[in-house]
DNA sequence: TTTAGCACTCTCCAACTTAGAGTGCTAAAT
DNA sequence: ATTTAGCACTCTAAGTTGGAGAGTGCTAAA
């Protein structure tokens, strides 16, 4: 079911303007703009052919063709050509790997930032799921006589911090032994794997610290939930969004910040769209969630030494930019994986 | 310049209707709706007067009457009722500060969504200003062979970190060491004193841990940057504004949300709208950035012992319930200052 | 001083018209 | 056998027109 070289070029054509212009295209402006050296009347044959077979439809009777998903998914599988970023985009983007910035949560932030920017589409943003991160570093510190902070690093270099109110008999050297013993037994473990049963071996070692122990599980346990809630989605430049045709009907805009704020969707379109592949590009029907059949996703996976540290995720109208998204989100990404397995 | 009873009536009536429809209304209407025990035609003079005065305005000849910002401001000053919330609203309100949760930033979040679902209009929020806020507790951790964590926490309650590489050549009683030396010399200062100058006392106290002195004399002064970046204004809920008739056509609704792309505008409005009273009223014209001049914004800044730990704006339109607004930010506010009482 | 009555103004909306873009088909041209 | 010109046809977008309805201000009567 191969196209021959005519109809391509028309598809091509078709596509190319579309992305471009927004507005269906019709036999003439093809004949027109792009010289494939054959009559509208010609065109219109081929464009028909074309309808037929999937890769084009028309929004009425007298209007030009716009691409079907099917006709996307061709462009994006056979036609769509390697976009060069120039030298600005590419500064651009090198600039937020240059601060000296030692967390991944600020470097993805920063990331969706300049992505967003550089693509005008919304950048969504998953970080690591954290219930399967393994605890690096645990300890407790004292910030005045009644406050400490619990601190935790995972293997991922999230950071998390707890401000702890400090039972009154504990002295310096207890909290270095207290921040010890929580390193010997906890460390190297998921945070799924802290359960009370471990706890409650380590209160057994040290039944003197019951008090400060049973505080320091509850909240082991309520950030559980909390760690849960930043591995959220988290989308970036959403109102940029508005600039487009697409979205000048202000129940459509509604729709669209409705949709982004439906996390558990946005969380399950990412992680589904995510195959092993690179980049992943999902467009319109292809898309399980019928919510989002209206729009395409390219995603792309920050995978840092098989582990899978997160997912950038660009959400725009289904004709988007493609080429240029895939480059930049490409860019963005091998930039970041660089940086992070340094860091890690 | 006291209006009679009799106007006083009408303006409450339109100014109640406009605000509950965002519909002028005429003097049929306000004939029906609310019984003043006048004809139509009476009303119609007393509108063609409080018109003459400024209260109240005609979008055009054959409409009917809308206040205007001096209406709203004679409305907020004299004729308001006060709202009480109810029962489910409360119950809403309470449960964020039943959550054990320490720290102010994670409270003023969860607070500005809060407040932005009870309001259904734009939440602004702004953290205290981290350069003025003084340190209370900086330490040095190690996390592994090469790398470090910097914790500083400030008198605000506020808590940040920072990975860092450590010298190969420190051993854990260097650490502490140093962690001793910085907490002697810098806590009780504010981040702005900590310059290169008392560093290099520092440092020539400590002449054996220079290179690792110098790497935090860096981060220290990046993160005073940074830390700007973390006390700017955030807006929560800005999607439900799309609801409002005001924002139907899309070129309002994005210059709205350009608008608060603007952070040194929505900064300095939500500044110079917070005098000492603890809820601040700001009409449309009477703001001072005309590109704020369609909009009211309510403040309520959150004071606790006299430290000034940041402002709640509430950004709507004009015709905003302010009676509504005025009792939810007082309440979210006398919470969040009693929480935060007991908490520094 | 208040009110009924009425002419007047302005907006909103639905119905209609027209220009323009694009199509599909047919028949002629290559 | 393709390709192309020509043409009738269709559909939309953008006016234009003509009430209907809401509301006003003014005048004169209550």
């Amino acid at each position: 079911m191969m196209l021959d070289d005519r109809k391509i070029k028309i598809l091509a054509a078709v596509v190319h303007d579309y992305i471009a212009t927004a507005e269906p295209i019709g036999s003439r402006t093809i004949a027109r703009k792009y010289r494939i050296g054959i009559s509208p009347a010609t065109i219109r044959n081929e464009m028909a052919d074309l309808e037929e077979l999937g890769y084009l439809s028309q929004p009425h009777t007298s209007a030009g063709r716009v691409p079907s998903h099917k006709g996307y998914r061709f462009y994006v599988d056979f036609l769509m050509p390697v976009k060069k970023l120039s030298a600005a985009e590419h500064g651009l983007i090198r600039q937020i790997f240059d601060k000296r910035v030692n967390e991944l949560e600020q470097l993805v932030r920063e990331a969706a930032r300049v992505i967003s920017n550089l693509t005008s589409y919304t950048t969504l943003t998953m970080g690591p799921q954290l219930k399967s991160s393994r605890l690096k570093h645990i300890n407790v510190n004292r910030i005045d006589e009644t406050k400490g902070l619990l601190l935790m690093v995972t293997n991922y270099g999230t950071v998390s911090h707890n401000i702890i109110e400090m039972p009154q008999n504990l002295n310096d050297s207890d909290l270095v032994r207290i921040s010890n013993i929580l390193n010997d037994n906890l460390v190297g473990k998921t945070l799924l794997e802290i359960t009370s049963d471990i706890m409650d071996n380590i209160k057994n070692e040290m039944i003197e610290y019951d008090e400060i122990l049973n505080m320091l599980l509850e909240i082991l346990i309520e950030n559980l939930d909390e760690e849960d809630e930043r591995s959220k989605v988290v989308s970036t430049g959403s109102s940029k969004m508005l600039d487009y045709p697409e979205f000048q009907d202000v129940e459509k805009a509604k729709n669209f910040f409705s949709l982004l704020e439906k996390s558990d969707l946005m969380t399950k379109a990412l992680k589904t769209s995510t195959k092993p592949a690179a980049i992943n590009i999902t467009i319109g029907s292809e898309n399980p969630f019928t919510e989002l059949q209206d729009f395409s996703i390219v995603t792309s996976n920050i995978m840092v030494d098989g582990k899978d540290l997160g997912v950038f995720g660009i959400l725009g109208p289904t004709r988007m930019e493609y080429s240029r998204v895939v480059s930049i989100l490409e860019h963005v990404t091998n930039y970041l994986i660089k940086a992070l397995s340094t860091m890690l």
